[in-house]
RNA sequence: GCGGACGUGGCGGAACCGGUAGACGCACGAGACUUAAAAUCUUGCGGCCGCAAGGCCGUGCGGGUUCGAGUCCCGCCGUCCGCACCA
């Protein structure tokens, strides 16, 4: 017998082991990676952070996530690719520096400083020699260089665009910014201003964007669906819609001028055409503009449609209105046919062609608004097997496919017929084409902001927008700043802004727009593989071996936004050279994030955890405050917030369990993909099971059975690698963690048993393997405790034995009528006669069976016995 | 409104392809050790009936397919997420 006893050995110390191991791997350079290393690579990556200053419960998961990956894979035999940087831009530097008078930069490197600290106090291995941040003009640099092959190329382009603009800060706010129509930090109301823009022409690729994701099969369907409804391919026709020149001045004047003969409508049912009953134009449609010209009651109405255009709510409860232009066109199919054409405050300038027919019947925007302006209806499409005669429609309109009527020569076809019908007859007579039409637009990247990357161009009178030449990069920005006046500090930096034409030599003037952070994060991880590189962004050998990202982890908010501006910025890198791949992300992982239950006292006042104390009474559970003992409401569990105060900092877990309880308890019981609770409760299991690691490889040194029990202790072992193995190739951590403790209680169970030294230590070797990707600091210390050469970092990852995976004999349920009633045991191998036999021979099943013999037997080898009788 | 995911003990969750529902952990109960507490260990823990052996019920609800359904099909209910006047 062998005693578990806890004064046989010293409490395992984290706070002593820990910065211990950290300096060991450091010292040895053990993360640090080779490019010129042959073996296959591995290349895991977590989104990397904002320097917002600490780290969170969120980041502590995301990147235990991910060097569990890592640390695995390694010893796999990987050359394993695992860098850290910093999102570094941003709108908070500026907000810091208003708010406490301090430089953006200085703000920024600090909390770099203090964030990476917090981060290598968590035991990463992470290869920290290739640490970029993005507002490092040594990286910046090469943003702007590629910024400038994409002009070359075509991909960037420049105009104008309605943006959000704050009248007060006097900058460009996101929509993410703007909340019931007013800036987030002035509260001042948000304009549209018509600005110019520098955008990257994104829709070059929307159809590649698009068609490239069933390749990402590694990535969560929820994404790949998202990106796929955002990018938004329709089919559809273009058609042309002859206006009438009538008596009336404004048409005639229209006509006359030449300005529009026709408006351009986009349809994907051209199939409905005979189901027309009006045309509409958006409010910004040029012919709205050019008949408001001499209509002040239609300028009024467009100037309403305006101020609804942008606010959310308003567009929920937004009535259909319209304001009749008394223009009319020839409908395309019959020119005796006209049609009124309205301005309406549901037609979007920014898609299709801006313009609508209405077909009431079959679209229920139209037959709002149809039924509001009273321009009746007319259903050309009829349901399969309802009378056509009998097929009205009044408030609900029929948008399903179905069969043509009150439609001349498409009677009687299907939808999909009469679209291939309408569209060769217009397409013949020249009024119509085919168009595929992308929801997806333009990426505009111009911020009014000091504190991104500068946008290498310099604007002259005469030469216009001109490149910064590329010996003369980086363009930097100004170290001395001052946020006195609202408004981005570049504008007024006279010295910075006023520079010679690089063509003409003229004076001129820089670009004062700088560009969206989501560009600095498109490409940081194709940096990662070269970040030493001075003279080009990438080395194309070196990146196409690196590339793509085998494994990325991160939140699912940057589904749309982050992973698609990568994937096109991919593709106009290797339309420029920089890399030879489309695609940066093989992989793609998605984790919850970590909540926490909220705490409010009798005032409704939110409570932090750390002040509160929790007993059990009458077997229910209830928090007290630990200071004034007040009960306190414990209230639902929500996302950590700092307003709701339910925030658990990293680094208090840390000084007081330890970084590898952290980690183990982010990675255990909640699929990674899901939430998880983060609770005093489960972090002190999580410390516990830490300490027990440690008590039972201590223990197994000192094991003296004589191995009786050897066996059943290697079969679990050699049973929970196999499936740690594969639970971390399908990064299911969860299961990991149940495996490990099942390990781990055969181990307790085998040490009270006739187990020898061997078994034991093997076992206990194969547990501290099994630990090292998640709790990397404790494995170190228990590997050394076990006599084991060098670091387990270094470790080859254990072989499981085939031999032991398999039982000799199986236990199979024996169900009569579906109902399990006994079990029998059989040879591995015992094909189903064999089995049949053994379950008709178990006295259970005869004294139900009462000598007759069973209806009918299924045996499912390896699984089940089930008897009818 | 459109699209998607999910619903299993007190809780987080497990159950690969339809084959013993509840692995593993947390919480809780009983006990051991201790002057005591902590730590540790043993043990119980879906519900109902029963001293027990055992039986019956049970994976949101209602049907269905099957020898057998948490898993598949049909119809509901609920929760969460994404998009939202996209022609």
């Amino acid at each position: 017998m062998t005693s578990t006893a806890p004064s046989a050995v010293e409490r395992y110390n984290a706070k002593d082991a820990e910065p211990r191991w950290q300096a060991a791997w450091a010292e040895q350079r053990l993360f640090e990676t080779d490019n010129a290393d042959g073996r296959p690579k591995y290349y895991v990556l977590e989104m990397f952070p904002y320097p917002s200053g600490r780290i969170h419960m969120g980041h502590v998961r995301n990147y235990a996530m991910g060097d569990v990956v890592a640390r695995y894979k390694r010893a796999r035999g990987f050359n394993v690719l695992h860098p850290m940087g910093w999102d570094a831009f941003g709108l908070p530097a500026e907000n810091a520096a208003m708010e406490r008078k301090v430089n953006p930069r200085d703000w920024t490197y600090a909390n770099i400083a203090s964030m990476r600290d917090q981060l290598k106090a968590m035991g990463l291995s992470l290869d920290w020699s290739r640490e970029i941040a993005t507002c490092d003009p040594d990286y910046y640099k090469h943003q702007q260089r590629m910024f400038l092959d994409f002009l070359d190329k075509g991909l960037v382009t420049r105009r104008t665009a309605k943006v959000n603009w704050d009248p007060v800060d006097h900058t460009v706010l996101a929509n993410e910014q703007v909340i019931d129509g007013r800036g987030w930090r002035s509260g001042a109301l948000v304009e549209q201003r018509e600005l110019t823009q520098w955008f990257f022409k994104i829709t070059d690729f929307a159809e590649d964007l698009l068609t490239a994701l069933d390749g990402l099969d590694r990535w969560p369907e929820k994404v790949r669906l998202m990106q796929k409804n955002w990018i938004g391919r329709s089919e559809g026709l273009e058609v042309l819609f002859a206006l009438v020149p009538d008596a009336r001045a404004a048409a005639a004047q229209l006509a006359a001028d030449g300005i529009l003969r026709d408006i351009k409508v986009y349809t994907t049912r051209p199939d409905t055409l005979f189901g027309a009953r009006f045309l509409a134009v958006a409010a910004d449609h040029p012919l709205a503009a050019a008949v408001a010209a001499t209509n002040p009651d239609l300028q009024a109405f467009i100037e309403e449609c305006r101020r609804t255009g942008t606010a959310q709510a308003a567009i929920d409860t937004a009535e259909k209105l319209g304001f009749d232009t008394g223009l009319t066109v020839r409908h395309p199919l019959d020119p005796a046919w006209e049609l009124p054409v309205y301005v309406a405050n549901f037609v979007l300038m920014e898609y299709g062609t801006g313009a609508v027919f209405g077909c009431p019947a079959h679209d229920q925007r139209d037959l709002d608004f149809s039924n509001k302006y009273g321009l009746g209806n007319v259903p050309v499409v009829c349901p399969e097997g309802q009378d056509p005669e009998a097929f009205l429609i009044t408030t609900t309109a029929y948008v399903e496919d179905g069969r043509m009527i009150h439609s001349r020569f498409l009677d009687g076809m299907t939808t999909d017929e009469a679209f291939e019908a309408v569209a060769r007859r217009l397409e013949a007579e020249g009024v119509a084409k085919r168009k595929v039409q992308f929801r997806l637009r333009d990426w505009g990247v111009s911020r009014q902001r000091y504190w991104g990357c500068p946008i290498p161009i310099i604007h002259c009178e005469s030469c216009g927008p001109v490149p910064v030449p590329v010996a003369d990069l980086p363009v930097r920005l100004p170290d001395e700043v001052s946020f006195d006046q609202p408004g981005n500090p570049l504008e007024r930096d006279q010295a910075w802004r006023n520079v010679p034409c690089p063509q003409c030599g003229a004076p001129a003037r820089r670009e004062t727009d700088t560009m969206d952070t989501f560009v600095d994060s498109s490409w940081y991880y194709a940096r990662f593989t070269a970040p030493w590189l001075t003279d080009a962004p990438t080395d194309r050998a070196t990146v196409d071996r690196w590339l793509a990202v085998d494994q990325y982890i991160g939140g699912i908010e940057h589904a749309i936004l982050h992973l698609l501006y990568a994937r096109f910025f991919m593709r106009a890198m290797r339309e420029t050279g920089w890399a030879g791949v489309s695609e940066p992300f093989a992989g793609l992982f998605t984790q919850g994030m970590v909540v926490h239950e909220t705490y409010k006292d009798a005032a409704g006042a939110w409570v932090p955890p750390a002040e509160i104390r929790f007993s059990t009474e009458e077997g229910e559970r209830r928090a007290f405050h630990v200071k004034t003992q007040a009960p306190v409401a414990i209230g639902p569990i929500e996302k950590m917030s700092k307003s709701k105060k339910n925030v658990v900092d990293p680094d208090d877990i840390i000084a007081s369990y330890g970084a590898d309880t952290a980690r183990w308890f982010v990675l255990s019981d909640s699929p990674p993909e899901r939430d998880v609770i983060w609770s005093e409760e489960g972090v002190q299991g999580a410390a516990r099971f830490v300490q027990k690691v440690w008590r039972l490889v201590n223990a197994a040194q000192a094991a003296t059975g004589d191995g009786a029990a050897d066996l059943a202790l290697r079969k679990a072992a050699h049973r929970a690698l196999a499936a740690v193995q594969d639970d971390i190739e399908r990064l299911r951590f969860n299961r990991c963690v149940a495996h490990i403790y099942t390990l781990a209680n055969a181990l307790e169970d085998g040490l009270r048993g006739p187990v020898s030294r061997a078994a034991a230590t093997e076992a206990a070797g194969i547990l501290v393997q099994l630990i090292a990707p998640m709790m990397p600091h404790l494995a170190e210390e228990c590997w050394t405790a076990l006599g084991r050469p060098g670091l387990a970092a270094q470790a080859p990852w254990p072989e499981a034995e085939a031999g032991l995976l398999v039982e000799d004999e199986i236990t199979l349920p024996v169900q009569i009528n579906g109902k399990k009633r006994a079990d029998v045991t059989v040879p591995r191998d015992a094909d189903a006669k064999a089995v049949e036999a053994a379950t008709l021979a178990l006295e259970t099943v005869q004294k139900i069976l009462e000598g007759k013999p069973p209806r009918k037997v299924i045996v499912v080898p390896g699984r089940i016995v089930n008897l009818v009788v």
